[in-house]
DNA sequence: CCCACGTGTCATTCC
DNA sequence: CCGGAATGACACGTG
């Protein structure tokens, strides 16, 4: 880019199914051994595998494959390092997917920490080894510090040479081989007692660090949908400036016997959220290119990919949810785009599917006993730390601002956390989004009177502040009606909140009438506020559905010219092909012509007809024509056209002609009615 | 000024 | 019969 030059817009198309990719293909290419350049012997049992991919996940392996240039090294680790904590590392190392089972967790534990591998310490041994081990005395003392002292620490991570650091940037060189040593030391005296009290079966979990671990922008899924959620609301993220569960409501649905505890954390950031969102937009909106990135860049990075906050350009939605759940914001477009990957998210609390095994499930339906009644409470903690282990800092927030009203209503407690979704136009159809259906409702329950001023969004608490007329004119127009509706609210003096008027169920919107007591006008204008409400999301719901009919329509349209072109060719071939039949035929008869006798009459019938339109034919050979080898040819003496076939092809030749049936009779009448020559 | 488009509202119909 | 949803028609603001 030209400095002199006119600025121009830089744009970045950041992939979110890029490092996903590259992580399968690789382990893909593991899988059939290609490319693979070192051989990894653990006791006696090769593992072939890509040096770089493993000098890029363990400080051991990069001392080790860095320091040699040499094609197709073995190496040979120690006997510390088994094949049961080294395979599934191995695995987790091309798949970001680790996988154990209570009985092996420990031995992983401690070839990883040999091995310094990274990104797995603290997101997942600091919990798992103690629970799973119910001693741990290695994880004892790092889980004691505080969790909010953790995340800061990890979130001031700097490269150092002395130790693993999981959570180091990519920039950082990974530890040498000594600081795995001094880890593997570290963690020997750490080890715990395999005595530990069975929890439950053998059943393997699965951590899944993946975006984490690819630090890729999404969270890719193995059935190739993208996922924004586990980045957006990753561990990453620093405690301070955005509570994870107000962006990723899958905190908000944790299946949990904690589920009211997350829901306090949904209050904490927000305002962060929603008070960037213009920010966000004016960045997604054009210009600002991101060399180097501003404190803006960093911040939205940091909303969007956690506390690493490399530039790589304003973060764009890479999957299109659009569609079902229209948005006003490209943030808002990502988080939703989060929240359409949901299924996987079955995968990372639990290996029971039960939870959210299905966009069609809405959040209310999630309880506690839903998922979790036949599991043991350490299996449970477990499960909860996978699914929760991607957002550490968030059990330091919980319980600390979570307003009593939010726990006194159990229903309420799922729309609390979704109040950051009223940036979202589901106007256009919220039944279609599975995400947005049934919050409408619940929404605005839980809303206090306090949050009127802030968050009214008209009566319809499912209007985008941005597409509202409503909100969005009141500034210019004073006519409005939004303005004279706010007007009227202050003039009647609503007890409650306006917003709640038509989102509530009839059932309750006549109970708090009744409790109200409500003066003649104050009923007149809330019923009248309520059906204005229920109209413009049905209008809204209409056109929408007209659209879609409209774009079917155009779809089923496409189609059939595509059939109709398919057909018209079809016809130009068949056309084409008769030419040619008719041009043989007629070379034929031609050279019958040459060769018969002048006199021959039927021919030159015959070449008349074959060389007409006379789209009927049948077929003729000498020997099957009976009906011309009549005894009146022969009684005539005229060389009909049997005689003639006869004459011209002996017997032996093969001579079959398709001629025109009107040929045939024309042919044996002027064989009747013709007087020989 | 005109026009297309989006949106809210009203009236009506249907379920 | 009532309420809610759906929808056509209209009005209005905006670019």
């Amino acid at each position: 880019m030209s400095v002199d030059g006119p600025r121009t817009s830089v744009f970045t198309f950041q992939s979110a199914v890029h490092s996903h990719h590259v992580l399968r293909s690789l382990e893909e290419l593991r899988e059939k051994e290609l490319l693979c350049d070192v051989t990894v012997e653990v006791e006696r049992r090769s593992f072939r595998a890509h040096s770089s991919v493993l000098a890029s996940c363990s400080g051991y392996f990069y001392t080790r494959l860095t320091n040699h240039s040499q094609a197709n090294l073995t190496v040979r680790l120690p006997d510390e390092v088994t094949v049961e904590g080294f395979e599934p590392l191995l695995q987790f190392a091309y798949t970001a997917k680790l996988h154990f089972t209570k009985e092996n967790i420990l031995e992983i534990h401690r070839c990883a920490q040999f091995l310094g591998f990274q990104n797995l310490d603290k997101a997942c041994f600091e919990f798992l080894v103690p629970k799973l081990s119910d001693g741990g005395g290695a994880s004892k003392k790092v889980t004691s510090k505080s969790k909010n002292q953790a995340s800061h620490d990890e979130s001031q991570a700097i490269c150092s040479p002395n130790g693993p650091n999981p959570e180091t940037d990519e920039d950082c060189v990974p530890q040498d081989a000594s600081a795995a040593m001094q880890a593997a030391s570290v963690t020997s005296s750490a080890e715990s007692p395999k005595d530990c009290p069975p929890i439950s079966n053998d059943k393997e979990m699965q951590l899944d660090l993946s975006p984490l671990y690819t630090r890729s922008t999404s969270y890719h899924m193995d059935d190739g949908q993208d996922q924004f959620c586990l980045q957006n609301c990753g561990p990453q993220l620093p405690s301070s400036s955005l509570a994870a569960a107000e962006v990723c409501p899958f905190l908000s649905i944790s299946s949990t016997s904690d589920n009211e505890k997350l829901h306090s954390s949904a209050a904490d950031c927000g305002g962060d959220i929603l008070a960037m969102e213009d920010e966000f937009q004016k960045e997604l909106a054009v210009d600002m290119h991101c060399e180097p990135p501003t404190d803006k860049d960093l911040n939205i990075a940091s909303i969007t990919k956690g506390h690493f906050d490399q530039c790589e350009g304003p973060v764009m939605p890479s999957t299109d949810c659009t569609q079902l759940c229209p948005l006003n914001s490209a943030q808002s477009s990502g988080v939703l785009d989060g929240i359409s990957g949901t299924p996987d998210l079955s995968n990372i609390g639990t290996e029971d599917n039960r939870v959210f095994d299905s966009n069609e499930q809405t959040f209310s339906e999630l309880t506690p006993k839903d998922c979790c009644t036949e599991r043991s409470m350490e299996e449970r903690e477990v499960a909860e730390h996978l699914a929760k282990g991607f957002w550490p800092d968030l059990s330091s927030t919980l319980n600390e601002q979570l307003p009593l009203d939010s726990i006194d209503q159990p229903s309420a407690g799922n729309g609390s956390d979704f109040h950051w979704l009223k940036h979202l136009d589901l106007g256009a159809a919220p039944d279609d989004c599975p995400f947005l259906r049934d919050l409408s409702s619940n929404n605005t329950q839980t809303s206090g009177r306090d949050t009127l001023s802030k968050e009214d969004t008209g009566d319809s608490p499912c209007m985008s502040p941005i597409n509202s007329r409503e909100n969005s004119e009141c500034e210019s127009d004073g006519d409005c009606t939004q303005c004279s509706n706010s007007e009227q609210v202050q003039e009647v003096d609503l007890p409650f909140p306006v917003e709640q008027i038509s989102s509530m169920t009839r059932r309750a919107f006549l109970q708090m009438l009744k409790r109200e007591e409500l003066t003649p006008e104050q009923l007149e204008f809330v019923q009248d506020v309520r059906r204005r409400s229920k109209n413009r999301m049905a209008a809204q719901r209409c056109r929408k559905r007209k659209l879609d009919c409209i774009y079917r329509l155009e779809g089923e349209i496409k189609k059939l010219r595509s059939v109709k072109e398919k057909l018209l060719q079809d016809h130009n071939q068949l056309k084409l092909s008769i030419e040619d039949v008719r041009q043989s035929l007629s070379g034929l008869c031609q050279s019958l012509c040459m060769d018969a006798s002048p006199q021959s009459e039927q021919v030159q019938a015959m070449a008349r007809y074959v060389s007409s339109d006379c789209p009927t034919s049948v077929l003729l050979t000498p020997m099957a024509s009976p009906s011309l080898a009549g005894p009146d040819q022969d009684t005539h003496g005229n060389s009909s056209l049997d005689t003639f076939l006869a004459d011209t092809y002996p017997e032996g030749d093969t001579v079959a002609l398709r001629l025109p049936a009107a040929f045939l009779q024309d042919s044996v009448q002027s064989t009747v009615t013709d007087p020989a020559p």
